[in-house]
RNA sequence: UGGGGCGUCGUCUAACGGUAGGACACCUGGUUUUGGUCCAGGUAGUUGGGGUUCGAUUCCCUACGCCCCAGCCA
């Protein structure tokens, strides 16, 4: 797929060692767990990546596997958004589509089993008492007054709970171990919690839902897994998830904790993000300013950009805050190479060119893609009047602007030189056009007399093209850390999508569907909106901006803004 | 402060005990009909203090800093 790096990292290094002494018979055998409680997000890419990716260097397989033991948080809506997801993403699960809820028979089979072996009991504490109990980072708990209960009572009450006979909340199953364990973690850890609720796959079948501490390792053991990747705060679950795997002494999986991925100027946090999407500070979970898969899908990402941008954050343990730059880079570094371009004028200003016939339409000839030879060219219709964009305009120009100003001659792209004769205002004094000549020796863009030009800009036809919405974007919060700031709603940025109602393309954007991508040149890397773009109504979005150094000038200069756009 | 982790350029991430490298970002210069791309070059880092060693990012000790854990969430 990707390039692979020269070096490995620390999970393959694990994997190497383990092939080398035989541990589990060189086999690799990955899954990608996530809770139906929500969109996936950059986060979970980087996750499935290093899975997926995992499985595929070592000849291993990779399963997908919905982490669905609590039905309260989870809906059936997110399994097909993460299904499709992950599928965009570019990866394979074969027949290995899992749910935890698949083996909620086999998890209870083994719970009784635990209480037979007097390490687990039924426990009539309340969720407050338990809490309680358990102590604190300092304190050691205190046993539950139903820890000696016999085996015979725990069976009884756990069949119970199963078949509903109990309120919600009113008793758990929880493991024997050890209430003064300095890991909280073994201070006698629920397994099961009763809860009456519909779950989106057994329905009403179960009263009692496992906890995932309980449930995961078995997952995992059933399905053969052989390393068991996940974030940093599980680290002190291994523990735990050892624990249990040992007092059942079945297959072992090997936890391996590796750290999140954050992206600064966003969030990760599928409450935070879900939050948005309920508060309605955007359109959805695909918003294409959400850090979601499927915003950045609607966004315009690839993803081949995707998967390049999660081999260059690398796989360690050490908490980490990666750049936006480095993600934007990625899809740049990919639609260069792919993006047919084409000519689009967001912020019109119309020209005049006053020395070109009436009625007149001449046909240039255009690049689609200087990168990619065979993607060939088209034709561009150049009429008496066009526009172009008003920031390429400047009455009275900074000293290193070099497009067009009063007396000044600049290069259409593909087209004339065209210089600037007159400015027309109205009687607020805005410029409302522009009279300009255009040299006919220069058709194409360069001229016989081989004089220089210092600027080239783009232009679009103002009868000959197609009229198109806009939107561009920014990042969603204003901080680089929006979730260590103490309000995280005043960190939001209100200006983050910008609409442009009225925008110029050329013509040739007839044929553009849902799916492709184009340069603007100069302006960036778009594609139609996946949800409100029609054939009646173009909407582009901007996936990212082109890289741009006349910006950082522009900084240096800015004391006498004037007249741009 | 109990337990579990982590400290390398601005940001990610490498380096059998042997020249601290790569990517992004940033800065120069070159090419350019996109102030894009591309090309060439540059700035910039081992948390502090000890110790072992011919030699320490790496091993040991110590200090400091950061993250996670007290859900019947995952």
């Amino acid at each position: 797929m990707e390039a692979e790096k020269p070096y490995k990292n620390f999970i393959q290094k694990i994997i190497d060692e383990d092939n080398l002494s035989g541990k589990f018979n060189k086999n690799v055998h990955t899954r990608f767990p996530p809770e139906p409680n929500g969109y996936l997000h950059i986060g979970h890419a980087k996750s499935i990546c290093l899975n997926f990716g995992l499985a595929h260097q070592y000849n291993g397989l990779c399963n997908l596997r919905f982490d669905d033991t609590n039905p309260i948080k989870e809906e059936d809506e997110y399994v097909k958004a993460i299904i499709e997801d992950v599928s965009w993403l570019g990866f394979d699960w074969g027949d290995r589509l899992f749910y935890a809820s698949d083996y909620f028979d086999q998890m209870y089979e083994f719970a009784v089993f635990l209480i037979q072996s007097k390490k687990a009991y039924v426990c009539d504490l309340s969720a407050d008492e338990v809490r309680a109990t358990r102590g604190n980072l300092k304190e050691a708990g205190t046993d539950s007054p139903f820890r000696e209960r016999t085996v015979d009572e725990s069976l009884l009450l756990f069949t119970q709970m199963k078949n509903g006979d109990f309120e919600d909340g009113s008793r758990t199953l929880r493991a024997k171990i050890d209430m003064s364990h300095p890991n909280l973690n073994m201070r006698d850890p629920v397994m099961y919690r009763i809860l009456k609720a519909n779950h989106h796959r057994t329905g009403d079948k179960w009263c009692i839902y496992p906890m995932y501490d309980w449930a995961h390792g078995l997952e995992d053991s059933l399905e053969g897994i052989t390393h068991s990747i996940c974030t940093l705060e599980f680290e002190d679950h291994r523990l735990l998830y050892d624990w249990y795997l040992n007092q059942l002494d079945t297959y072992h999986p090997q936890q391996i904790e590796f750290a999140r991925l954050n992206l600064n100027f966003t969030i990760m946090s599928k409450r935070w993000l879900k939050k948005l999407v309920d508060d309605g500070y955007v359109s959805g979970w695909d918003d294409p300013r959400m850090p979601t898969i499927s915003g950045l899908r609607r966004r315009g990402y690839t993803p081949e950009s995707i998967r390049n941008f999660a081999e260059k954050v690398g796989v360690a343990k050490r908490d980490n805050v990666v750049e936006m730059n480095l993600l934007e880079h990625s899809l740049r570094e990919d639609l260069n190479k792919k993006a047919n371009r084409v000519m689009g004028v967001i912020e019109p200003l119309k020209i005049v060119i006053t020395n070109f016939p009436e009625n007149e339409i001449d046909y240039l000839e255009a690049i689609n893609n200087p990168e990619d030879e065979s993607a060939g060219k088209r034709r561009i219709a150049f009429t008496k009047e066009i526009y172009i964009e008003r920031s390429d305009f400047m009455e009275e120009p900074f000293r290193k602007y070099f497009r067009l100003a009063p007396g000044r001659e600049v290069r259409l792209r593909y087209a004339f030189y065209i210089t600037c004769v007159d400015v027309i205002k109205n009687s607020k004094g805005q410029i409302i056009e522009l009279h300009c000549t255009y040299d006919p020796e220069t058709r194409g863009g360069s001229s016989p007399d081989g004089r220089k030009v210092k600027g080239t800009i783009h232009w679009v036809s103002s009868t000959e093209n197609i009229e198109a919405e806009v939107r561009l974007y920014d990042r969603l919060f204003l901080e680089p850390n929006p979730s260590k700031s103490d309000n995280i709603n005043d960190t939001l940025n209100i200006d983050s999508l910008v609409l442009k109602k009225t925008c110029f393309i050329e013509t040739e954007m007839k044929k553009a569907s849902v799916g492709e991508f184009y340069q603007f040149e100069r302006l960036g890397y778009f594609s139609l909106d996946n949800i409100d773009s029609s054939p009646e109504h173009f909407v582009f979005n901007r996936s990212v901006a082109l890289r741009d150094s006349w910006k950082k000038i522009e900084k240096g200069f800015q004391t006498s803004k004037i007249g741009c756009g």
